[in-house]
Order: structure tokens, then sequence, then C-alpha cells
DNA sequence: AGGTAACCGAGACGGTACGTCCCGTCTTCCA
DNA sequence: TGGAAGACGGGACGTACCGTCTCGGTTACCT
């Protein structure tokens, strides 16, 4: 997918190889899978990987990445509390299912690795981002968020906890997490009281 | 640090280990880093290392916590938002230095080593946390907060999207980044404008 | 047994290791054998071994002679022939015995240690040896055998066979192969027929 | 050159790692080689010589009988006694040669390998045994040889007394003990006298 | 229609690090 | 001071993967 220019490749290999991945995420999982193990797994030769592939961790991005459904749009009731709480909700779902320990370990393999660290923000955050900061923008024009609210850290606020509670396990990201973050960015409780 | 009990341990070889690891930090970096190199630069043998740590992230791990000074303590000058802003800033120094690098690593690496991530936890962000939270709950007591506010999460909230950067590289951490996390918390701006 | 002189050696410690030793030279064998194997099993410090003895070889020669009881003297009925098959009959019976493995060990392992060829030569080769050859000379007295023969060198044509097929691994050592070497060294027939 | 099956081995690769064996024997020697020098020297992974060799010794073997020419087969001047004595003459040369010392270690390595056993045998001692044996054949049919001689123990007993020799360390073989063997064999002095 | 150039499978190759085993020395504490 | 215990520096083990390489074979295009 990187260097050599070719509609010669083979499908069959392609599909091959980021099923084989797919699924030793699940068995040896994404820390004890080998280039080798994949390509003996999708009966292929380990140049063919190479071929079109930098690492390990850029063969299971394709292949999380390629079996992902284009993914629900940000709901949109007219209420945004409400579909951000909707989001959020399903945001922890997928976090807390077993299908989601590779993301969390192509989020660990980046830290080393800023070409990876790009096409995961890119795939995978970026859309997400930029989806909730249009909902939120609507509902600034639809009055239901202050006109100097600053939107862009708004979805950092909303999203930095569950990614928090992920990568530092400090606990495991939760729905009443999503309830008490967005009581508090709701009610700015964090101010001194009024006598 | 785990398995013999004994204290006829080395305390030489312990303290040269270490010493290495930090080292072999800063040149060719955590991931690079080798139990064979941590050995041969300490002048001991793999077994040493092997007998008290179960991995090259633990060696680092005790390394880096043993060198860090006992930390200064929360600020509190009376103006809990003034104290937050100033203990932020201080994290985002620490987070954009170079020598915050391999903290990233280890919590990479704690993504697929249960003990290790307990022990992060423990041992770096948990006091952390705990000296935020007494701080927050001394500003609640001063009136400076709500009584009703949510402290536990205040504390996520804070923190949260300093790590949010860090880990996504979404952008680095930064000081406008935390006078923007403050001015939301403590404006409650993500509320329906009142008319 | 070498360096160090004093009677303040503790004789439990010495026999224990010998103990230990010829118990693993049945289970593990000889040369799976550790000193750390013999120091554990003997409930000994490894040092108290190194103290003593140069080579696990050293430790298992000293305990196969130990366990050897005086032996048998070689047998003198009157007829010299007789004698020597009977003689070397047992040396068959002791060389294709479970037992004697550990003795094949040690001379492999003296192939690279000349002090412990010496001691293997001295302990066991050369007792046998001058038995023979004094069973010989008497022979040779009583005129049962030519007074010009070569008694030094009709030795190592009698054992040297049983020792070639040990060693080589042509063909175990066994009593037809005894009965041959008498025949051939006894009648001489490998010289021209008389016509 | 056991396990895979192949003939993508690689030529420059066995012939380099045959080539560092035979020097490694020569300095360090046999005992002090190690599979891992042999790879260093040769240029060459570890896994390219245990993916052909199951040990060191398997390895120096192969090395000791490629560089061996294909041997000057046994003299046969029709004196076969002449022959027996120039053939054996060579052998002690050879024996006493320090390029000797590395077949000594393979015969002790071979004690405790069963399979490297039957290799030096086949390699070295079966090819020397059947020449041997051939000219006892053929001096046998000319006469020279009695008709009942048991030509199978007279080749063990020839070459028995020379092995005995250089693995007993009873003392180096030599021509002179050849001339003593030839004698005894031949004249059969191991008889009474005739008085 | 044949030639040729690319990808493909297979897996050997030179290498590096792994984690383990044992060496022989040392240190510590006990009798 | 000898002995038990076992940690220590060291070094080789045999294995696992790395990423590169060579080797036929099989397409698919290009004359």
């Amino acid at each position: 997918m990187t260097p050599p220019n070719s509609d010669r490749r083979s499908e069959r290999a392609r599909q091959a190889i980021l099923r084989a991945a797919i699924e030793l995420c699940r068995d040896p999982g994404f820390t004890d899978m080998t280039m080798e193990a994949i390509a003996k797994r999708a009966g292929v030769g380990k140049q063919t990987i190479y071929r079109w592939w930098p690492s390990k961790a850029a063969v299971v991005l394709d292949a999380l990445h390629e079996q992902t459904q284009p993914s629900a749009t940000f709901p949109d009731t007219g209420d945004v509390v409400a579909d951000l709480r909707a989001q959020m909700y399903a945001v922890v779902s997928a976090m807390t299912s077993p299908a989601f320990v590779p993301y969390t370990a192509l989020i660990a393999a980046a830290q080393s690795d800023p070409e990876l660290a790009r096409r995961v923000l890119d795939l995978i955050v970026a859309p997400r981002v930029a989806e909730c900061r249009a909902r939120l923008e609507k509902a600034q024009a639809d009055g239901q968020v202050h006109d100097g609210a600053d939107l862009g850290m708004a979805v950092e606020l909303l999203y930095a906890p569950l990614y928090y509670r992920l990568l530092l396990h400090t606990a495991p990201p939760g729905r009443d997490q999503v309830d008490r973050v967005l009581t508090l960015l709701t009610t700015g409780l964090l101010t001194p009281q009024r006598p």
C-alpha cells in the first residue's frame, strides 16, 4: 500500500493477509502476533506483506479499518446533550468490547511510530472528532450552546476522559462516567457558590 | 524486585542497572533498548536483571521512579483556579520535555502488561490525582467550588485532555490548552444561552 | 582432595557429594550432570565441591572408585588361558552392564583433561594391567608361555579389542570376542600355512 | 544436514561453516569451540548451522571428512605383513599428528551421542576396516595366511592396540608398538614352549 | 504467439535479542 | 574456619523473528 505501484497486485493475497491479521488479533493478540504468523496463516510469502505494508501495526490498522462498517453518523434528535450522551454511550460500548483491544494496542504502538500515529489519528480519531464538532456547531447555531463556548476544547473534554481511563487503566470507561462528564460540563459547578 | 526474597541482594548491581536504564532511555530510547544492552552497560549478568525484574519496562519504571525527587506538592495560594493552572502548566512542561518520552513509552507498554499498568498507575498517576483531589476538596471547603461538584470527575476532566493529546498525538499538550480547559470548566458555557 | 589441606574437612559433606554424584550418573547421566545439581542433591554449597575437586569428572571418578570393592584378584587355576578367559569374561560383563556407562564417559572426558586421564589410568586401568601382566609372567615362568613372548604387548592385545569395541561402537564387547581373541593369539594362525 | 529437505541450501554458507569449524579445531580446539564462534567466523547466522547440523560435533565431523582426500588405498606389494606394517605406520603417523586431535575429540563426543557414534563409525572407521579386511582376504587367498584364521578378529587385533593407547593414554601409539603387535600375531608365541 | 516483467508462494539467509542454564567466584551468615 | 546458601559477572545455549534475498511458477501485458 506504500511503495510499488501496481494494479498487478493480488487482491486474493491482500484479503488473505487482512483476514489473517484480524484473526490473529483475537488469538495471540496484537503484541504476540508476528509477521511470520500472518504470512503463514494467510498462505502468503513474507515478502508480499513487506511489499505493501511497513509493519504489522500498519497491516492491523488496515485490517481493522476495512472491516469497520462506514459507521453510523452522529445522532441528531434536536437535543444536543441527549445526542452527546447517546454517542458517548456508544463509544463506551465499543471501548469495553473485546474487539476494541487491538485499537488500544495500535495507539500504544503509535507512541513509537509517528507515521502510524498519523494514520491512526486520520482514520480513527479525526472523523469522530469532526462529527462531534459538527454536531456541537449545529447546537450552537440552534442556541443550545453559548455563542462563546470553545467547541474545539469541548470535544476534547468530552472524549478525553474516556481515553484517559482506557489508556491509564484507572477504571474502565463507563456510562456513569459519561453522565458525570456531561453534568460537570453543562452545569459548570466548578465555580464558586453564589452566596 | 519480585520473585526471590533476599537481603543478600547487591545494592551495587541494583543501582548500576537502574542507572544504565536511565541512560539508555536517552540514547537508543525505550523501544530500542534491550535487556542485553542494560546488562552490558551496567556491567552485570542478564540473569541478575531477570532475577529482580520481569521486563525492561519494569526496570525503566523503577529507574524513572527512583530518580524522581519526592515531587513538589500541589501549590496552595488560596486561589484554586490559579493553583490548578500553575500545576497543570507544570504537567505540560513535563510532558513536552524530552525526559517525558519514556513515561509515554511505559504507558504504551502497559497496554499489554496488566501488572505494569498497575504499577504505573500506583507510582505515577495515583499520587498526582490524589493531590489534585485534595486541593479541590480544600477549595470546596473554602467555598471556591460548589458543594455539589463532582470532584472525582473534575480531576479526570482536568488531566484527561493532556493525556489525550499526549497519547493520540492530536496536538502537543500546551498552556493554551490548559487555559481553555479551565475556562470551559469554570464558566460552564456548554449550556443554553439565556435570552 | 586437591588444594587446601585440612582435617577440618567435613566427612559428611564429602560422602554426600560422592553419593549424589553416583545417583546422578544414573539419572541424568554423566553428560547432563552439573556441579549445581550435585551440590543441590548433596545439600551442599557449590563452593564445598570446588574446594576439593576441580571438575565434575574428578568427583565422579572418586565416587566410582570409592564404591568399587577392592576387586577380586586375577584368577590362578594353573591354566593361563582359562584364567585369562575367565578374567576377560568378567571384564566383558562389567563393560556391558549399565553401571559401566559412567566409566566410558570418564574416558571420554579424559580426552580433553590430561590430569583426569592420568588419574583414570592410575586408578582404573593400571591395576588391572599389572595383575594381568603378573599372571602372564607367572605363566611364562611355568612354561605355559614362550620365553620370548612380548608380555607387555600381550596384555595390550588382550584388552585392547574390548576397549576398541566399547569406544568405537563397532559392536558390544562379548564373550565370543574374547574366545576369538584368545584363539588367534594362542594359535598364531596369522601366518602362512605350512604346505 | 538432516531435517529440512532442500536444494535451496546455500553452498556458500555450507562451505564457510565447514571451513570455520576446521580453523577453530586448530585454535581454541574442539572442546572450547562454540556454535556461536563457528557462526561468527563463518559470517553466518546460528540458525543456519542449526538448520543443517544437530551439534558442533556433527559440523566438525563433516568438516574433517570433507577435507580428507579420498585416502590412499591399502598397499599391496604381495607381502601382507609388510603391507600391514606400512599401513599401520601410516595410521600411527596420523594419530600422533596434531591434526588428529579433533578425531579423538569426536570419538569422545560420540560416547554420549549415538547418532554421532554411528556417523563416526561409518565415515571414519568402517572404510579403513573394510580395506584391511580385504587385504587380509587376498592374503588368505594367496596362502600367506592360514585358511582357518579369523580375519575379522585379526583386523580388530591389529588396530585395537593403537586406539587403546590413543584413548587410554597409556602411551602414544608408535611404530615399535606396530612391530611388536605384528610379531606377536604372526609368531603365536603366546603358546606353551615346546620342550 | 512468444517474450518478458511483475507479483506471488516458499523459505533460506545474516543477524539480533530473547530468556535460560551453568560456570566458577564471591559474600554472608551459621556452627 | 569450614560449610550451607545462593547472588553475582559472564558466556553459550537453542529459539524466535526480523527484514532481505533468491528461487521457480504463474499471470498479464506488449510487442
